[in-house]
DNA sequence: GGGTCCGTCGTGG
DNA sequence: TTCCACCACGACGGACCC
């Protein structure tokens, strides 16, 4: 339908940079497309992270030896495998292909490149993280976490509360998308194994091809090695852009409101639909398929849930030309996810997958009987979407409103270093950012270059600017500045992105940029997003929003005990309050609760105020990173030794102390 | 003790 | 012959500023 996809086919930008064999990615119109990425309102899990800059500069690492060295290399192999195996190696399940002999070509084809040792590098970063996580997962492995444990518990009985099984959320996946639509328009190529990309790269395959390894993220020039036969095409991003809207004219039908991620998939609340037939929710995504295959003779796949989590981790189940609808009950999600791999939650990729299985956790079902040493390991955010993993919980909203965060153009090209050259490279990037910028009727104040040496190691450089700037001019003299304090570099990839975007106030262009400055500051305060957003940045109130004024729970006695009532008395010390109760589970737990409140904290901190705060920085010590995050203004490395300092009371306030951080994170 | 900016990493399509 | 794309986002630590 829409058909604003022709626009403009002057690119002048094609022939030099672009090398005449590969030339599909200088198409004009390779605006990848209107991702909507939030995968679900909180979207990725990146718990990697936590680990992952901590030793940033602590690297050269004196320590460790032959044992452990032995052990790396052990695994060193195997890992690099399969990270040179690729991201969509793991997904697709039915293969019935030799993986090993795949890997095998894999890797053969690429050592000794230099994009393999670089490779390599981040793999022996990785392991060594892992290595690192694991001596903090020994120190911690034979203590008390009785008290971790009733926070968890507590936190996923919240969690459990805020369960919503109400809505039908389904995710809608075209099969194998791009390579779909080209057996359209030349239908012989169902037949052979094809892909569609270059030499450089592959973007997709079809299945035949996949039979034999092929797949997204592939290298041509390695996927010919893997399947002689293949049949590469090049990308035509009209005809996908074509075909991705016949399809959202059929979505829209049945969720107006439905929500895009790419080209080839969304996300449609059902619940209204549901409301006007007596199909089950399964019947109308079978009829929502055959729509979809009438208009376009394209297959899709889908799931059906109560999240948009789970129906997305569904619509891969029965994937080429499939659905799966799991019921929105507690039991049959808790069933569900038991013995999902946790590789198949969306935001859990490679890297978190091998640190979770280092820790023993291969499935979601694995997190609960981890989840105490997961509370000490994990950073709150990574922790709390482990969690809500288990549970099978996610975004039961379709809400899109998320205006766009930044805008970037990069290319790759015969490695340069001539530093005429590199400028002009500058000016051509810079030009096509721009017009990029205003088709949108963008402006922004952040330029920031992106280096990639010929080793394939990154470099990225930024700089803000007080006022807004869109115009190629202004863009390539900052980046030019940038640039020249990277010099000399020999480089196969520049990049150049604008962020801190602000939409074009009017739609003349022509703006003096004077006024412009002072306008901005003005409609800065008071357009956009101002409504949900508090100015919160990195404690993200997620979801919940719990936190409006404290007090939340005062009312403490609404109404103790739903279910038993039946006399199961025992005595149970409080973890929290450290007082012996007589009483049974649910009432424990719930006396629990109640001590894990604000106010109870509160009293706590007073309490621990009196007693001394530098007892509790050094008990906080190593551990950190998960809790602490803000304490340690000292070495980061307080050895083990700073707690032979702590008496017994200390325990008390290192408790306390993690209580706090826990709540100021959750609650 | 807050805030912002910067650079890197992980993820997904 | 050729030797691993391009785009967007969130998380997080460190540097730096109050
Ligand atoms: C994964 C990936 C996809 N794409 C493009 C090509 C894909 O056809 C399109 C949709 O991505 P996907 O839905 O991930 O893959 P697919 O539709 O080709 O195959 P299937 O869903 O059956 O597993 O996005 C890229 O350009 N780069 C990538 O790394
Ligand atoms: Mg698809």
């Amino acid at each position: 339908m829409e058909d604003q996809s022709v626009d403009e086919f002057e690119d002048q930008y094609s022939s030099q940079v672009i090398e005449e064999e590969d030339l599909f990615f200088d198409d004009p119109s390779f605006d990848q497309d209107d991702n909507n990425h939030f995968e679900d309102g909180e979207s990725a899990a990146l718990f990697a992270q936590a680990v992952a800059q901590h030793n940033q500069l602590s690297t050269h690492a004196q320590d460790k030896d032959d044992e452990i060295q032995g052990q790396a290399q052990e695994v060193s192999e195997e890992t690099l495998r399969n990270r040179l195996a690729g991201a969509s190696a793991h997904k697709a399940g039915l293969d019935s292909l030799d993986k090993d002999r795949v890997n095998q070509i894999i890797y053969e084809a690429s050592k000794g490149s230099a994009f393999f040792e670089n490779e390599q590098k981040k793999d022996h970063a990785l392991t060594k993280r892992i290595d690192e996580m694991l001596q903090r997962y020994d120190q911690i492995k034979d203590l008390d976490l009785t008290l971790e444990q009733s926070i968890v518990d507590h936190k996923i009985r919240e969690l459990e509360e805020s369960r919503d099984l109400t809505q039908a959320i389904c995710h809608l996946d075209m099969d194998a998308f791009y390579a779909s639509v080209e057996e359209l328009d030349d239908p012989s190529l169902k037949d052979v194994p094809m892909a569609v990309g270059g030499m450089s790269m592959l973007c997709t395959s079809n299945y035949l091809a996949r039979k034999s390894g092929v797949r997204s993220g592939m290298p041509g020039f390695i996927a010919i090695k893997l399947c002689p036969s293949l049949k590469m095409i090049p990308l035509h991003f009209p005809k996908y852009r074509a075909a991705s809207a016949k399809v959202r004219d059929i979505f829209k039908k049945y969720d107006p409101d439905f929500l895009p991620m790419s080209l080839d998939e969304a996300y449609l609340n059902l619940t209204k639909y549901l409301t006007t037939t007596d199909l089950s929710p399964a019947e109308v995504v079978e009829q929502i398929r055959n729509e979809i295959f009438e208009s376009t003779r394209l297959t899709a796949s889908a799931g059906i849930a109560a999240n948009r989590m789970i129906a997305k981790v569904c619509s891969d189940i029965n994937k080429p030309n499939g659905q799966y609808f799991l019921p929105s009950e507690p039991e049959a999600i808790m069933e569900f996810t038991k013995n999902l791999s946790i590789r198949k939650v969306p935001g859990v990729g490679r890297v978190t997958q091998r640190v979770l299985e280092a820790l023993g956790v291969k499935t979601c079902g694995d997190i609960y009987g981890r989840r105490a040493l997961l509370y000490r390991l994990l950073s709150p955010i990574s922790f709390n979407f482990m969690l809500k993993s288990y549970l099978g919980l996610g975004s039961t909203s379709l809400s899109s409103e998320s205006s766009r965060k930044s805008m970037s153009v990069e290319r790759t090209f015969n490695p340069i270093s001539d530093r005429a050259a590199l400028r002009q490279k500058v000016d051509q990037l810079s030009e096509l950012l721009a017009q990029d910028l205003a088709k949108d009727g963008l402006r922004g104040k952040t330029v920031s270059i992106k280096l990639k040496l010929t080793s394939f190691t990154v470099r990225a450089r930024a700089k803000t600017f007080p006022s807004y700037i869109s115009s190629s001019k202004d863009i390539a003299r900052i980046a030019k500045d940038l640039l020249e304090k990277e010099l000399p570099v020999n480089i196969r990839l520049m990049g150049i992105r604008m962020s801190t975007l602000k939409p074009q106030a009017n739609e003349d262009q022509g703006v003096k940029k004077y006024f412009s400055v002072v306008t901005n500051k003005i409609i800065n305060d008071d357009d956009g997003n101002s409504n949900n957003y508090t100015p919160m940045k990195r404690p993200r109130p997620d979801d919940i929003e719990s936190g409006t004024i404290n007090d939340t729970s005062i009312d403490t006695d609404t109404e103790m005990q739903g279910t038993s009532s039946r006399p199961v008395l025992m005595d149970l010390i409080c973890p929290i309050c450290n007082r012996q109760l007589q009483m049974d589970n649910p009432q424990f737990n719930y006396h629990v609760d109640e001590c894990l409140t604000k106010v109870t904290v509160k009293a706590i901190l007073q309490e621990q105020d009196h007693q001394g705060m530098e007892v509790i920085g050094s008990g906080e010590d190593s551990n950190n990173s998960s809790t602490s995050s803000s304490c340690n203004s000292e070495n980061g490395h307080t050895s083990n030794h700073s707690r032979k300092r702590m008496g017994t009371s200390n325990r008390q306030l290192r408790d306390k102390a993690r209580i706090k951080s826990l709540l100021d994170y959750y609650s």
